[in-house]
DNA sequence: TTGTACGCGTTATCAA
DNA sequence: TTGATAACGCGTACAA
């Protein structure tokens, strides 16, 4: 692999003549530039970015921190972060934590080091107090995903309030045994919408019964697990709050396999609003979130901080909006 | 940001002895070592990536590159990557070029200069010759979608084979009129499974109807757009043969939408066996490729090519199975 | 306009 | 066992 040194000692000049022409590409002669030039294509150099992020402090990279891409939901949302990072000429790269906070501090530490110049975590398997601590002065900011003990700015969606309205929706369905499937306390999302659940449903004076109550996560086997074990109980209630669409398509399909229809025996609302949701059969009634948008902005926040400046508003919450699809109707 | 200077001084010692204890950990005195330590923790001192990597010309880092993380089917291939990786203790990020050459040419860019050890491409928008002169001793595997003018070992399976056997197979069932659902050119895999539809359809003396084969990508979209330019013709054939299971949901999506209902009025079969292919209602007739394994061996050829041994074989063809659910049925 | 030389933060060699 | 110092490849202040 050719150098600096190797293209200087080709075209007759020096490293400074060389590195001039590479950057600032001003105050050198046209023909200097030229043999320079020649000399680069003919070595096919390329600058070691190793010693260039080195010597500039900095790599014009960023990191993406998330548990795993199988949820298609952050492929949006990776999207509009990418997008706001071209505009300023950054490259952003995807790390996966599968859940493991082994694998999280592994990536931590490539942020630590200058390996990269931020991230955007949208998911991360490290409490507060630890995250403090390790990230004394690297630019981060939160996504979807938020917990508020951290200490960074993030944009997300008021998951309690949108779980209010989607409960509602049901409620003015006529449905009023309703049960829901979660992911527990793993992520906080999960909790805040069972939170809006329960709030909503107390506001109307409906029963919760804890056994419609299932926590088995966010994916298509999370949804039918919670199918499965809501159909060991003797009745089933008029309709479920899914977490995500992934659960609700996996409960949908392991209803059916049972020979319950959606809609017609029972009613099943997603979260996210992710592609299949519009494609399944039923197609999924849910809650969108703006995906890119929430990228979008949590770039932008990190290209602040990056910046050295403190963003303001710190913290964003945007709009969700319900999309009514097939697979809720009107209890009859 | 403390460096090992700070710590050297903290600690009364040199940068070689605080070197010495982070890494190899040997011939350094305990008390020596415990000054060093705690002058470490002290500071929160943890190793610049970029200095090491530029000494020591490794990062133990590699790159996936990919058009979309959108595409479910890569996530258990990545998977595959990821563990075999991490046995040896190397870290995996992926990069997304989203179809565009330029985006690709950019991580390219960071092979070059080895801010990664090297890469699998999981799919790639340069034609063979302009790769071969970028990769000039850059450790790359290609799997999944494989350019065979490509320099580079690879795994991946049959697809033109894996196609016969679905076109078979749907002959078998007494389907005599069948469409076939593509990509076009963008990618070889789709290439390979349109041959392999066309070469046995003429093996079975069934006639090819050319308003029937229809390239309009592996996403879902464009198996919803498919289906439409199906549906403006008079009639409909007995079953389609889809380049992916994302491309046969969304046409099943789309006809269902029209009343015409799988597996009853028609037969659709996809490709790839993803999560989704099981979930949807119908569950997806399908070939199953071995994806996280693809994933794995491709890393372990990498691993000997970083290692500088040339893999042997450098070409391994994985099987491919067909998986039998609900979208297809016998032709009545 | 060009070149010399230093520093970025490491690791590794060599001498003490 | 430890320390001084030379790389690694690059960018840039300063001198020429």
């Amino acid at each position: 692999m050719a150098t600096i040194k190797d293209v200087a000692k080709l075209a007759g000049v020096s490293v400074a003549t060389v590195s001039r022409v590479l950057n600032q590409g001003e105050n050198v002669q046209p023909e200097t530039e030229r043999k320079v030039r020649s000399a680069i294509k003919a070595l096919r150099y390329s600058p070691n970015l190793l010693g260039r992020n080195l010597r500039r402090r900095e790599t014009r990279k960023i990191l993406v921190l998330l548990n795993t891409i199988s949820n298609q939901f952050y492929s949006r949302v990776v999207r509009g972060i990418e997008e706001c990072a071209a505009e300023q000429e950054y490259s952003v790269m995807i790390g996966m934590t599968h859940g493991d906070p082994k694998l999280e501090r592994n990536f931590l530490e490539m942020l630590k080091t200058k390996l990269m110049d931020g991230a955007v975590f949208l998911t991360s398997e490290l409490d507060g107090a630890e995250l403090a601590a390790q990230l004394q002065g690297i630019p981060v900011v939160q996504a979807c995903e938020v917990q508020s003990t951290f200490p960074t700015p993030w944009v997300s969606i008021d998951n309690r309030r949108a779980a209010c309205e989607a409960t509602r929706y049901l409620v003015e369905k006529g449905h009023r045994q309703i049960g829901f499937f979660g992911a527990g306390d793993t992520y906080g999302s999960s909790r805040q919408r069972e939170e809006g659940f329960r709030l909503t449903m107390e506001g109307a004076g409906l029963p919760i019964r804890e056994e419609w109550v299932l926590d088995e996560g966010f994916g298509v086997g999370a949804g039918i697990r919670a199918a499965e074990r809501l159909l060991e109980f003797g009745s089933l209630p008029d309709a479920v709050f899914c977490v995500s669409d992934t659960c609700a398509a996996g409960a949908i399909r392991c209803l059916a396999g049972e020979g319950v229809l959606v809609p017609r025996d029972i009613s099943v609302m997603g979260f996210d609003n992710i592609r299949l949701s519009e494609v399944f059969l039923p197609s999924i009634t849910t809650t969108w979130q703006p995906q890119y948008e929430i990228g979008y902005k949590a770039m932008e926040m990190l290209l602040r901080l990056i910046g050295g400046e403190e963003p303001s508003p710190n913290r964003l919450v945007l709009e969700h909006r319900i999309i009514e699809r097939e697979s809720v109707s009107p209890k009859n």
